[in-house]
DNA sequence: GTCTATAGCGCGATAGAC
DNA sequence: GTCTATCGCGCTATAGAC
């Protein structure tokens, strides 16, 4: 393995990807990140040199790797129910993760938007825009082949179930886990269903 | 007025509860209340010990608010239809506030969970389920009078809904604001009506 | 690229005068 | 009940040796 191969710098974004989704950007550290890699705080800052530095290279790589299994989603022979549930997958996935329940990690960061800089700001509005957009193509694919039943605005849906979904895995680690998720997730199918 | 009628401390739990709503608790801090009211923060200490006592003074003032507005609506002799309107409107006050948009208290709470004390998880647990029991009440009082068309169980369109409000009031703060929120909650009465 | 050491600041919280 | 002053700590960030 050559120097400059991004080992370490990867495993500094999974911590504290990891400590985002459970506490919070600011409830998270660099002392935080040093604990969980084992590495030291000035190390984190040789990678990452600012605390904002760090959280938009997070959010960047996030949105990258979401938009990806989401495209690949969108693009398989699934029908579009299926792959409407397989979204609502990823986001359960998220929420059932080893080290206890975490958030999207754009739900966390967008509750906390009005704290951060501008540059983060941009980037919840692309990730906000790309699920709509990409949900919009979906659910309108569903309404021809008349397994959806969409009134109104394709679109208003759209932003309709991109936050209930945001809302539910926040919402959820308080009380009901990935067993209220799934009922919620449940009900949207139904309330969907043609 | 007497010198212990609580108006300097209502107004430490006014400032509080709008710096939380807008930059979450973890974002709020003794400094920035002092700046906002006009007094010292050792003042701040003498009304509230500690920052969790603060923020568990605020979760309690702030669900005995709500759940008085909600009951109040329950309680009218508005349509099933009108009282969900009601209980949506609640929100959209909330996020059209004069200071810029905020979030529901307990959405930004909720949000930070993990980085909080298990008095504040206990009061996050209750609101959610007094939110939950009332909306399941008002939803089958609704297919009672066929206003809705509530397939499934009611208590996880409840569950939906409630999300779905806590969900859409944190994200459209990123973007599309007051007018998203209506577009996306009007989206849901489509959706829930027979 | 990682380390030790530390600067500089803001935090929550306390002591004690008034 | 509010103030000034301060403690002790954790934070982000930097300097410089290795």
């Amino acid at each position: 393995m050559s120097e400059s191969d991004g080992v370490t710098k990867t495993k500094i974004l999974d911590a504290a990807q990891d400590l985002i989704q459970r506490l919070g950007a600011n409830g998270m550290s660099y002392q935080d990140i040093s604990d969980a890699v084992g590495i030291r705080k000035a190390s984190i800052h040789h990678h990452f040199p600012t605390k904002e530095n760090l959280i938009e290279t997070l959010l960047d790589r996030y949105c990258e790797y979401f938009f990806r299994l989401f495209d690949n989603i969108l693009q398989s022979t699934a029908s579009p129910k299926e792959k409407l549930q397989k979204y609502i997958d990823l986001f359960e996935a998220t929420l059932r993760s080893e080290k206890g329940e975490k958030a999207c990690l754009y739900g966390m960061v967008g509750a906390e938007i009005a704290s951060l800089g501008l540059e983060s700001l941009a980037k919840v509005k692309h990730f906000h825009e790309g699920n709509e957009e990409r949900l919009t193509t979906l659910l309108i694919e569903g309404r021809k082949g008349r397994v959806f039943n969409l009134k109104g605005d394709p679109k208003a849906t759209a932003a309709l179930v991109f936050s209930l979904l945001e809302g539910a895995i926040l919402i959820v680690r308080a009380k009901g886990g990935v067993r209220q998720f799934r009922q919620i997730t449940e009900q949207l199918m139904i309330l969907l269903a043609a």
